[in-house]
RNA sequence: GUGGCCGUAGCUCAGCAGGUUAGAGCGCCAGGUUGUGGCCCUGGAGGUCGGGGGUUCAAGUCCCCUCGGUCACCCCA
């Protein structure tokens, strides 16, 4: 074993995996501009309180937080979410409403990791900021189940819920908490659930699930105005052909969620961690953060798990790498130098060997690069103003003037 | 944070109840073919057997600790 080693939970994506990251990025990435939204960079790491003003109850922030102290004494934590940057980002700059944002970046967890679980993971995903509109939720669902599609994942399902507001939540909690005083719940949850009772719901424990089969449900006990936005919802959602399963116990690890919540499950995927995707609205975070109030919704994709569901699936796979023109060159080098250079500047992608390799050498170099012709430069070449063109999938090569090569080698390719 | 399983070449693994210089396949390099890849043949390079301590005449093999990997719980992407 290497005397240094990637640290626990994280993972080198080297080529050719990592030509899949970029497609899968592209994909998203088309995905969503198509529909308006811009790119937004925001820093791995923010004052910790960012992230505990947005949650604080949830295990994200209370003990999965990779959080330390900097060199001015600040407490600084790495990005645990997406979310809380994006918003905070929002406060800041108050770009126009609505304000549509897509991210591509590296979470960080303190945590053991497990199959399809990393300290360090990479979510892509989107937030729009300044509007409540039911029409809204339905685009953003919509997105992510669009992007699942795009990836050609089938066995992935959309999980939906509403989590009520300020109108009508406390009202059923309060409801919630007096039906599980009589309920026989897990070891973990008859200990306590004042913290968050919606947390028991989620428990995927035999005892809190059969306990809590007949509890009251938060989707029949939303007041008429959030009542009215979920049902805008899943008309539009029925509208536009997407398909959902109606989830009320579907709760999700951070409390800032209001109203609108959801998250895709890869079918495909046996591991415990079958979420690829995730989000909802959080009409209360600008708030909370220090702005204005403003409403808010988005989800997060985990580009691992993504892959993993393709994996599993059988679908998505890596592009061919490989360069189109392999030079070889056994005259000391020189025209492989002025010839990679040339065909890169005309557009065309080309590679070389090193080292003064043999001729046999660099023709297996060639073959295995998946480069589809070699061009050659020999001493007889040199000598007569010449290149051999040949085409490395059948074998036929001919003789062309240096000074045509480009144009033949456009030939033979397109 | 808790628990199960696992750490032998770059990769996948073998190594019989502790006993000479630790092996295979794939990959890599070179040669067979002094101007030609894919197939085949031959050879070569590459290992503090994760690390430390212990038991023993002798440890890759047994014991303890530690680090790492993996899976699960919790929770999440």
């Amino acid at each position: 074993m290497t005397e240094f080693r990637a640290p626990v939970g994280t993972r080198d994506v080297l080529p050719p995996e990592s030509a899949r990251w970029e497609r899968l990025v592209a994909v998203f990435a088309g995905t969503v501009e198509r529909a308006g939204y811009g790119l937004v960079l925001s820093p791995m790491f923010e004052d910790v309180g960012v992230f505990e003003r947005v949650g604080e109850g949830t295990d994200v922030v209370r003990k999965e937080m990779y959080d330390f102290e900097d060199k001015g004494g600040r407490r600084v934590a790495l990005r645990p979410e997406g979310t809380a940057s994006v918003v905070r980002a929002y406060v800041q700059h108050r770009p126009t409403p609505p304000f549509k944002a897509w991210y591509v970046a590296p979470n960080f967890r303190y945590e053991r990791p497990q199959a399809g679980r990393f300290r360090q993971h990479h979510q892509l995903g989107v937030e729009v900021l300044g509007t409540d509109d039911a029409d809204l939720d339905v685009e953003v669902v919509a997105l992510a189940w669009s992007v699942g599609a795009a990836l050609g994942l089938a066995q992935v399902t959309l999980l939906l819920n509403s989590l009520g507001d300020d109108a009508c939540r406390p009202a059923y909690l309060e409801l919630l908490k007096s039906f599980l005083a009589s309920a026989a719940l897990c070891d973990e949850h008859a200990g306590g659930y004042e913290q968050n009772p919606l947390r028991v719901l989620d428990c995927k424990r035999d005892a809190c699930r059969s306990a809590t089969e007949t509890a009251p449900r938060l989707v029949d006990n939303l007041c008429e105005a959030c009542a009215a936005h979920f049902a805008r919802v899943r008309s539009g959602l029925d509208t536009l052909g997407v398909p959902y399963t109606l989830q009320p116990r579907l709760v999700r690890g951070l409390d800032y969620y209001t109203r609108t919540t959801f998250e895709l499950a890869a079918g495909a995927l046996d591991s415990a961690q079958n979420a690829v995707g995730g989000g909802g609205r959080y009409d209360k975070l600008a708030e909370a953060l220090g702005g204005p109030a403003t409403p808010g919704i988005g989800f997060g994709m985990g580009i691992e798990r993504l892959l993993l569901a393709c994996d599993a699936e059988g679908v998505f796979p890596g592009p061919p790498s490989a360069v189109d023109v392999w030079v070889v060159d056994t005259a000391g080098g020189g025209a492989a130098l002025a010839l990679t250079h040339e065909l890169r500047a005309a557009g065309i992608s080309a590679d070389r060997s090193f080292d003064g390799r043999s001729m046999k050498s660099q023709f297996k170099s060639a073959d295995r690069s998946g480069a589809r012709v070699a061009l050659v430069v020999g001493n007889d070449e040199l000598a007569a103003g010449t290149m051999t063109l040949r085409d490395l999938r059948g074998g036929d090569q001919e003789t062309v003037a240096r000074a045509d090569v480009v144009e033949h080698v456009r030939k033979l390719l397109s």
